[in-house]
RNA sequence: GGCCCGUUCGUCUAUCGGCUAGGACGCCAGGUUUUCAUCCUGGUAAGAGGGGUUCGAUUCCCCUACGGGCUACCA
């Protein structure tokens, strides 16, 4: 009995996406948002894919929605390829559900048929356009536009039978207060007069987005709808076609819109491409190559803990988090209705965060995914190397420069560097570094020993270290100057040196 | 144009009518590091505007402004 009523309470969301393309950050953290929402209460989080305009699919996005969950941590319960009694996940594939159910408001006189064609449905609208009104197909416009609630039954079945395209549109009742309700939002109300008979199925035989989404959501018992902010003003019309039905309605929550860094319009590939950085979390390889956060060196746990600060602060104030900590706070009721913008910097910073607390040997896999130069490197001294640099680093991708002078001899100088070693005694101090190769048994005591020797010469710890830096490192930045001529070793050290002093600077 | 939604530091946000408006990122300054970065400490900075309601409004209501979204046989 108890397990009844748990199975019942259990939430059940989905993140419907369209392949259209890649997915992007803003449909990303819509399914984050709806993955935190069921887990926190151990529900079930459903991928659907939404490929009712076969037109607009795009080869490999469906791979690419869910490689790009999977990277992130979030893996579905239900998608495309589960055997449930749910299934199937794709729209395309549930053709013959949207054709049954249409029967049913149809029959019921919710539904009608309509058989204007695009053309002259567009020539209506530029019409209405002229006199400054808005074209609504609805109570007032459908009686003179052509449906089977203008024309008489016999007229309508045998256009029917000839095999006349037309589409099914919603008869939206006439006056009707509906008043809405969203998680987020509140209350609204809206006068049906203002919604128009929309399209249920079109022309080819396929439901519109208004059709299959209610329709599906009731079968897969869908508990809450949670999506983006663009699809508020149809929430009306998605009411009045669960009432149609007779069916319960889930619970609906929009969330706000990730905006662009500016707070100029939605964040979107092309801002990215404007702003000098990804949109996406994993690289695109369709016709346009475009590069994702991964690639630019985001750790998955730092994008998610970022973005779930879009919209949704923990209550505890800020903290960095895991997918698995975050579940265990994320509430949807207190997810902010305004829209956020961007931020990179600040992106950054919580993978920086991310990257101290992940393991030397996880960073270094990841590196080497993306560093050519990481690949060539042995791993376990390359392990060490990452250990001593990866408090700098606020990217993967980062790591290779932090470092890099710690496996390969540098190719310049910098001239700020150059410009503040270049003194009287530099030679000096230059053979005195190699004769110390040669000479000393102890390596880790190296800076020490030079220190002494320039403390008897007349040359100050300052420019001893800064110079054997320069030497060394190609320029005044890194990690503590022992440490590095440790990790070289001598023979590296002298090796470097002599390069050195044998150019003419 | 019509309809819908929104508006707290530059940015992300906290505030269940009593606020000296809190935190985080960024920025600035100091400290640590004989480099740079990290790190630590401190500082800077906000309730769009105007009306109500109220003893008292950032908080509730209205108007305006601004921003965003939708307005397809796309989702």
């Amino acid at each position: 009995m108890i397990k009844i009523i748990f199975i019942n309470t259990l939430r059940r969301v989905r993140f419907a996406p369209s392949p259209t393309g890649p997915l992007h950050v803003g449909g990303l953290r819509t399914a984050l948002f709806n993955y935190l929402f069921a887990k926190r209460t151990g529900g079930s989080f459903i991928l659907r894919i939404e490929d009712t305009d076969k037109r607009r699919e795009v080869a490999g996005a469906e791979k690419y929605i869910i490689d790009a969950l999977n990277w992130c941590g979030i893996f579905p319960d239900e998608r495309p390829g589960t055997k449930s009694a749910f299934g199937p996940y794709r729209q395309s594939e549930r053709n013959h559900i949207y054709s049954e159910e249409i029967k049913k408001l149809i029959d019921s006189g919710h539904a009608y048929y309509a058989f204007d064609s695009e053309e002259e449905l567009a020539s209506c609208r530029s019409e209405c356009e002229k006199r400054g009104e808005t074209f609504i197909y609805n109570f007032e416009s459908r009686l003179a536009l052509k449906n089977s609630l203008s024309m008489s039954k016999g007229e309508v079945t045998g256009l029917l039978k000839e095999g006349k395209g037309h589409v099914v549109r919603f008869l939206v009742p006439k006056n009707k207060n509906i008043n809405t309700v969203d998680v987020i939002r509140g209350e609204s109300n809206i006068n049906s007069g203002l919604l128009d008979d929309k399209v249920l199925m079109k022309a080819d035989g396929t439901p519109t987005y208004h059709f299959a989404n209610v329709v599906d959501d009731h079968l897969m018992k869908i508990t809450h709808v949670i999506r983006g902010e663009e699809w508020l003003p149809s929430l009306a019309i998605h009411f009045l076609l669960y009432e149609a039905f007779g069916w319960k309605r889930p619970s609906f929550a929009h969330l706000p819109l990730i905006l662009n860094p500016n707070g100029k319009g939605k964040l979107s590939k092309r801002s990215g491409e404007k702003g000098g950085f990804p949109v996406f979390p994993i690289r695109w390889e369709g016709e346009t190559k475009l590069t994702g956060f991964k690639e630019y060196g985001i750790l998955p746990a730092g994008l998610v803990n970022y973005l779930t600060t879009l919209g949704w602060s923990p209550k505890e104030g800020s903290g960095i988090l895991s997918l698995e900590e975050l579940t265990k706070m994320f509430q949807l009721k207190s997810v902010v209705s305004g829209g956020a913008n961007f931020d990179l910097e600040k992106l950054k910073w919580f993978n920086h965060k991310h990257i101290q607390v992940a393991s030397n040997e996880f960073l270094v896999d990841k590196l080497q995914a993306l560093n050519d130069s990481a690949r060539k490197t042995e791993k376990k001294r390359l392990t060490n190397a990452v250990g001593m640099v990866k408090e700098r680093a606020n990217t993967v991708s980062e790591l290779w420069e932090l470092l890099k002078y710690l496996f390969l001899d540098p190719k310049e100088y910098d001239e700020k560097s150059l410009k503040k070693i270049k003194k009287d005694g530099l030679d000096k101090i230059c053979s005195e570094i190699i004769s110390l190769c040669e000479n000393t048994d102890d390596p880790d005591s190296f800076v020490d020993s030079l220190k002494i020797w320039g403390d008897k010469n007349g040359f100050g710890a300052g420019q001893i270290m800064m110079t054997t830096r320069t030497i060394l490192v190609g320029g005044l930045s890194g990690i503590d100057l022992q440490k590095i001529i440790s990790f070289i070793g001598l023979e590296v050290v002298s090796k470097r040196v002599v390069a050195f002093s044998k150019m003419n600077i």
